[in-house]
DNA sequence: CAACCTGTTCGCCA
DNA sequence: ATGGCGAACAGGTT
């Protein structure tokens, strides 16, 4: 489920736990949500502590607590965040569960492709610091996704959208939504691309991700019925744009839809 | 029942 | 060293 904008709406559901104290955390310690981080050293620190901030890049989001701890939560394919009344119960797929005195800030993942980490001391976590350009800052230039392009070029363009590290918090739905607004056809090797198919692209990038933000990040409000995602996953699915029937294939390893009329 | 899935990581190969 | 690809990971849904 989550790319960009549903990882921002997420990241909002444990806003009513700012400020609140930890009473407790409860975990599910085996669980492979904690591959490569300490479970006990989790309850044992975060304990006490209160929710200070927190923020998302791409779909990464860092908690922030008092005493300098942070817990990095990556959703994964079925992550959720939420918050519970107080006295919740935590269900078999609720992995990682805040204590705070009016609620409990819930996160859940049944497919357990997600992630917690954990880090403390003044320092950045380096997951969090090594993360790429986001997409709505100056830093994601023209140049910038030049480059990107150049240097995986023979990559199908489909795959290059996929890529965390290039453009960030992009997703499989989003990823077909950019490459059908910009016009380009998925398999398109990413170093082929006209100057001005890499302008269609970035602009592409940009709008679906803003408007994904202030629609799906805000609220989980649909997008609009123009909006190439109500047809991608139909089987008879087509083009908002001509009613052509779409094409479907694997590129770059994920379900691919595009339209082969106005994607070249 | 079988196929499918909004993600990442690893090993293999070029 | 770098880039591209396919498999593996798990469990719910169709």
């Amino acid at each position: 489920m989550p790319e960009l904008a549903e990882v921002e709406y997420y990241r909002r559901q444990w806003d009513c736990g700012l400020g609140g104290k930890v009473n407790a955390v409860e975990l599910h310690p085996r669980k492979r949500i904690f591959r490569g981080s300490d479970p006990r050293e989790i309850v044992r620190r975060l304990t006490g502590t209160r929710l200070r901030a927190s923020q998302a890049r791409g779909k990464q989001m860092l908690f922030r607590f008092s005493g300098g701890s942070s817990l990095g939560l990556h959703l994964g394919m079925s992550g959720t965040l939420r918050s519970e009344p107080a006295d919740f119960a935590a269900g078999k797929h609720d992995h990682l569960v805040l204590r705070q005195a009016k609620r409990a800030l819930v996160f859940r993942d049944p497919r357990l492709f997600g992630r917690v980490r954990f880090h403390s001391g003044k320092s950045e976590p380096d997951w969090w610091t090594a993360s790429a350009p986001e997409i709505h800052t100056p830093q994601f230039s023209a140049a910038y996704v030049a480059e990107v392009l150049q240097r995986h070029r023979r990559a199908p363009i489909k795959a290059v959208l996929l890529l965390q590290s290039r453009f960030s918090g992009i997703g499989n739905w989003m990823a077909d939504e950019i490459l059908w607004r910009a016009g380009l056809a998925p398999a398109t090797a990413a170093g082929t691309l006209h100057p001005k198919q890499q302008v269609a692209l970035r602009r592409a990038t940009r709008f679906v991700s803003r408007e994904a933000m202030r629609i799906i990040g805000r609220d989980f409000s649909d997008p609009p019925k123009s909006w190439l995602i109500h047809q991608r996953w139909k089987a008879g699915g087509v083009c908002p744009r001509h009613g052509v029937q779409l094409q479907r294939a694997t590129i770059g390893g994920r379900t691919t839809a595009w339209c082969p009329k106005c994607q070249r």
